[in-house]
DNA sequence: GAATTGACGCGGC
DNA sequence: GGCCGCGCCAATT
């Protein structure tokens, strides 16, 4: 199957392919935007994947957007501040910890293969 | 079709 | 440890 994409109604972006390794982020767990970008097959775009989180739907419950963090194990989201508190608490509830910088330890949450 | 932007990463200072 | 510049791919204007 060469270029016939046309399986399944085409491939809409890769951003399907980000959500889908976001999706398997366990709970618990963080990953890093990089990260992602790499099991995505997106190599360095990290940007990217900022990118196709933003334009995820509002009823995303499927993808943990939330375990999403940038390499500094920090919050990014622009935009809308309030995205911070609720993925904070997210990851809170989730048994992740924050520091008084709202930093994430990625050594310890950081997202395994295992 | 070119230029700009965008939830970033990494190396260097 | 923090700040600066370059690089990455895709979507939008």
């Amino acid at each position: 199957m060469p270029k016939s994409r046309a399986g399944v109604g085409v491939v809409p972006s890769s951003y399907e392919r980000i959500w889908a390794v976001v999706r398997r982020i366990p709970a618990g767990r963080v990953a890093t935007y990089g990260q992602v970008a790499r099991n995505a097959g997106l190599g360095g775009a990290a940007r990217l994947v900022g990118y196709a989180l933003h334009a995820l739907p509002e009823g995303d419950r499927k993808v943990p957007w939330h375990r999403v963090l940038n390499a500094q194990g920090k919050i990014s989201v622009r935009g809308f501040a309030g995205a911070e508190q609720i993925q904070r608490r997210l990851l809170e509830r989730e048994g992740v910890r924050f520091d008084k910088r709202e930093r994430v330890d990625l050594q310890r949450y950081g997202w395994k293969k295992g």
